[in-house]
DNA sequence: GCATTAACTTGTGTTTTACAAGTGAAATAT
DNA sequence: ATATTTCACTTGTAAAACACAAGTTAATGC
């Protein structure tokens, strides 16, 4: 059988590192760009996710949305309103990974000179972080309740 | 043939996301090991990185290398005192990933439970970040000042 | 000169990924 | 009510990336 099981490399390179646990959990080259669509393009169904800039194959999609919701990173429930889609959530695990990403974009808005790079998150990482993070927070804070009151 | 040549997956995924940007130059399984092993370990030859706990595989290590040089992230340069060995060298561009590996130390901090976790950066981000940094940002400066005058 | 070290390269098998097609169940259209 | 479309996947297969072991080249050490 061929099937793409959870988490490629699981297990492996024994190590206590903080680096190597991130990298283990987020490190490939698909899972941090699933989360960036969450955090800051409200994508939030797979048919959603697929939608994306970079097409992602849809079994890999599976596949990390499986894993990620197994790390606890993200959460899946159905959609109250249409039973036959999911919804996934962003889980306080996954939304501590902001400044993370934020940082990222830092790094590539001094860096990157592509003719047709975006400059939008760019810019307001640059020009208003705080509020960006403030942001972030209150959607965090947001969900956390509305799953509560569930 | 079957090298491994310089970046695989280049010049796919063609988008102007910064977050993308990043991944394609250091969102693979071993590159931001590398950079974590010379601005963190003092690392900074071939034969020093393949030491590291996590075992890469010497053709990757090799592949890895030539790509952080050519993405200006990394300078090689011969070691005067030894012409057989060469000594890599973070760059500016290399350097500014500090805040990103310090951000991923911090969440691992965060949610990183396992037995064996080391807790030394971990800790030193949590109580002393800004002597971090200014560590950091000095041997940065230290080396830019060597290689002028070289 | 001769074994050793350092930095790789090469070959081969395994794992992971990409791409295309298919499945099953729920919703929608007719 | 039946047919069609939507949604969330799964499956199959070929291509790419990786791991592992062995070999190569050139500088050192003895």
């Amino acid at each position: 059988m061929s099937t793409a099981d959870p988490k490629p490399n699981d297990g492996k390179r024994p190590s206590g590192c903080p680096v190597t646990f991130a990298l283990d959990t987020f490190g490939d080259r698909w899972t941090l760009l699933i989360i960036r669509e969450m955090m800051f393009h409200g994508r939030r169904t797979y048919g959603e996710f697929l939608e994306a800039d970079e097409a992602i194959s849809t079994n890999i999609l599976a596949n990390r949305l499986k894993q990620l919701e197994f790390d606890g990173i993200i959460a899946k429930r159905r959609d109250p309103d249409n039973f036959r889609s999911f919804i996934y959530e962003l889980e306080p695990k996954g939304w501590d990974l902001a400044p993370i990403l934020l940082e990222i974009i830092q790094w590539s808005g001094k860096y990157d000179t592509r003719p047709g790079r975006l400059m939008h998150m760019v810019e307001r990482v640059k020009n208003e972080r705080q509020a960006l993070e403030q942001e972030i927070e209150d959607r965090a804070i947001a969900l956390r309740k509305t799953d509560d009151s569930e």
